[in-house]
DNA sequence: ACCTGAACACCGTTCAAGT
DNA sequence: ACCTGAACACCGTTCAAGT
């Protein structure tokens, strides 16, 4: 696991394959497949790994929201700075015990903030995938350039729209590329939770 | 790119490979890099292809939260049946034309329900992204047990957690797995829908 | 009983060399 | 000038055969 962590940290999760692991700790592939099932599982464990780092914070009716915002902030850093994991994490559907962890922690914070229990149940499901997805949609390390240029496309398509054909892009054309990714995601965060605590199921 | 969905029809994007397009093409991989960058911009051009079959609503002001919400699930159906085309549409920030009519469209309905058109225009961006997500997180064809079985070893964690050391988890237990994915993807949009018109940037 | 070498069936991308 | 065969550098997973 250690060195899974450490090819991950040296060479990007790309590099993290049965075959590479299996030949840095001196042997073929297939004995891999009597410890983890798949690569896929293989993921899952060195995410698991990486949420062992995360704080948890003790709920505090006063402040729930901002904890929230900052443990939901916190989570989607970690996965940030591994894009390619947020993506394997997103087909995965995560187990493990920092994972479990986690989510009695937002838990946690809805009830402190009155939010009735169903629907801060199906709530922590949007508030965890907004932190995947978000991360997942970064660039990756080695595709930083490319992804940068795929997003570049579509921000030059959106402005050199006409107004005729698309008038509500046109209309919305400044606010569409405004902000940091982190106003954004902010701003996503409560969006989310204002929305969590109003709407009934 | 009529081959392209062919095989994706038939054996899934998996197999829409640089080198099998190349195959049934009868040509060497070589020969695909003159029109498509790498296998990223191929997928994108998949997603565009796709998105021609969407059905875009004109807006009524009187109906347009209900037309919001069928749009959004339209898409996400869309992709719903190829979960790894919404994996790869996740990390690529899709261009395309028909994206891009897409966009506008949301941002339409927004506006006829009178969301101001900085919010919306921050909005759209969540509300694919939670269409996009959601269909990355269904298992793959190919991976289909696999992923379910993935889900489960969740589940199961969850039913079993001990009340003393995860008590939000053992408190929301029933409602963690109630609903349909229907059910819970409706309500997700509805979460959306309310917290985009009522939060300020 | 446990482990693994070697094989099967693939990948993306590049570039020198051909037409 | 345009196209591409062949090569480089990899993959995941399985299973027969060894210890």
């Amino acid at each position: 696991m250690a060195v899974a962590l450490r090819i991950m940290r040296e060479e990007g999760l790309e590099r993290v394959t049965m075959r590479r692991l299996a030949a840095e700790l001196d042997t073929g592939p297939a004995s891999l497949y009597v410890y983890v099932q798949n690569t896929a599982e293989l993921h899952g464990a060195i995410l698991d790994e990486l949420l062992a780092d995360l704080d948890l914070p003790r709920p505090d009716p006063g402040s729930w929201r901002e904890q929230l915002i900052e443990l939901m902030a916190g989570y989607t850093r970690l996965l940030i700075a591994w894009p390619s994991l947020a993506r394997s994490v997103l087909a995965l559907r995560p187990s493990g015990p920092h994972y479990v962890r986690l989510i009695d922690a937002v838990l946690g914070l809805l009830h402190a903030g009155g939010v009735p229990v169903g629907q801060a149940a199906w709530g922590v499901d949007m508030l965890l995938q907004l932190g995947t997805a978000t991360a997942a949609e970064q660039g990756t390390r080695g595709e930083a350039v490319d992804a940068d240029g795929e997003h570049q496309l579509l921000v030059q398509e959106l402005r050199e729209v006409s107004e005729q054909e698309f008038p509500h892009i046109a209309g919305a054309r400044d606010d569409l590329f405004s902000g940091t990714g982190e106003q954004r995601f902010t701003w996503a965060l409560r969006v989310l939770i204002a929305g969590i605590q109003a709407v009934p199921k």
